[in-house]
RNA sequence: GUGGGCGUCGCCUAGCGGUUAAGGCGCCAGGUUGUGGCCCUGGAGAUCGAGGGUUCGAAUCCCUCCGUCCACCCCA
């Protein structure tokens, strides 16, 4: 499953031109936390953070944007061609409580483009993503999308909110109680029972985004519609840290169970000039490894079976160890995959373990062998046996 | 951060107050003095998650801790 996902995510991303980078598994805290994390979970109680001996705080990875926006400026990227596509597949550490399909431990495969406000590229980032998936053959995702504004449009909508719930405030959950003050953005994807009955009518961000913002969300979702990409708009799709703007999406698997969301992502314009760059856009995904094979395991897709054995040397006698070793690096340098026995055991163990390993040939080798330069040679499935020299052997296994 | 389930040989499981702690898979060996798959026989392998308590007696009951799984929250 790993190798399968893996190297179609990397097929995939290079197909649209995306370059593959590495970054740090781990990096100075603030890259990950920025001043506008207060009051998010991530900051609040996820983030794997630490001090070195030398007394810099540190964090693990929390996902893959941040550190290729560090590298980004780190680099010099402004001065390749804009936008710069990358993609990565990487280890990502959160502290939670582990379950079905969540780990303090996972990895994500995502992609960045940086350098570029158009529309055009959010769109591209969601086709790749579903190409990503549909690739696999995963079905029946969910394309969910929202815009949650920009610095411009999105103070005023703050206040439109804050003006709906003040008055409810004393109705609302702890949590919400808080957000209004740290984070009101996030009230509106509470999932609490004292909450629900306020969403509905809780001001829409779409109904407040400025021109250059409608524009753009409405420019993404034409594009989305010319390549026959169904999406559902959510008005609860919000993300909770300032420097995410305008688009945001999620993919969802329709079957029951927790876990939902297998990827998202969005526009983050603000980013690259919080951590000191200049200011530039960038979009990107991330989509959890573990969260797709859980999925296809659900879906009872499975990956091709490995390739199986060809041959298991036995040895029949000591004096042919040496022999056998030599034997079987020759037939793997002739691309053959090769399991040798050893002389410590009966010729009866070794061929039941050939024969457990689902070796093709079994290569016997012994004291009559080595006598006159032969090996003796087996095919397993038809039980068919012959001694013939070395280099035959060889020949014959090399065959396609 | 909250709530719940479960921890017995490498794996799966039985046993639920007194058993030499049982079975299946896997592993090793023999049945074939150089030959597999099926079958038969034998063997190795478990301080019953850890510590404490109750009891004449604890894998079995109680407490604490640890681990693990599931759910909420959140997210990938």
């Amino acid at each position: 499953y790993w190798r399968w996902v893996r190297d179609t995510a990397v097929r995939i991303a290079e197909s649209y031109g995306y370059g593959e980078i590495q970054t740090p598994v781990f990096e100075r805290v603030g890259v990950f936390l920025r001043p506008g994390a207060a009051g998010t979970d991530l900051a609040d109680k996820e983030i794997y953070a630490f001090k070195d001996r030398g007394g810099d705080d540190l964090a693990l990875r929390t996902d893959g944007t941040h550190g290729v926006a560090r590298a980004y400026i780190e680099h010099g990227m402004s001065s390749w061609p804009q936008p710069v596509r990358l993609f990565y597949i990487v280890s990502v550490f959160r502290y939670d409580r582990p379950q079905a399909g969540r780990y303090r431990l996972h990895h994500q495969f995502g992609v960045e483009a940086i350098g570029d406000g158009e529309p055009a590229l959010d769109a591209e980032v969601i086709d790749l993503q579903r190409t990503f998936y549909a690739a696999l053959g995963l079905q029946d995702l969910r394309l969910l999308i929202n815009s949650i504004g920009d610095d411009v449009c999105r103070p005023a909508y703050l206040e439109k909110l804050r003006a709906y719930y003040a008055d409810k405030l004393d109705l609302l959950c702890g949590d919400c109680r808080r957000r209004y003050d740290v984070n009101p953005l996030r009230l509106l994807d509470c999932k609490n029972e004292p909450c629900q009955p306020f969403k509905a009518d809780a001001p829409k961000t779409v109904d407040y985004l400025c021109e250059a913002c409608d524009a753009h969300f409405s420019t993404v979702q034409g594009l989305l519609q010319g390549l026959d990409i169904a999406y559902e708009i959510d008005h609860s799709l919000v993300r909770g840290i300032d420097y995410y703007t305008r688009t945001a999406f999620e993919f969802q698997p329709q079957v029951e169970g927790s876990q939902s969301t297998i990827g998202g992502g969005g526009r983050y314009d603000g980013l690259i000039a919080q951590l000191g760059g200049n200011p530039t856009p960038g979009i990107g995904f991330g989509t959890g490894l573990e969260r797709i094979i859980l999925n296809l395991k659900r879906q009872g897709l499975r990956p091709l079976p490995p390739p199986p054995l060809d041959a298991f040397v036995a040895v029949a006698d000591p004096a042919a160890e040496a022999l056998a070793l030599r034997l079987a690096r020759d037939l793997r340098a002739g691309g053959a995959r090769v399991v040798t026995g050893g002389s410590g055991r009966s010729l009866r163990s070794q061929m039941r373990q050939a024969s457990a390993l689902s070796a093709r040939y079994a290569l016997v080798l012994g004291r009559q062998e080595l006598k006159d330069g032969t090996v003796t040679l087996r095919n397993l499935s038809t039980s068919e046996e012959q001694r013939l020299p070395t280099a035959e052997a060889l020949v014959r296994l090399k065959g396609p």
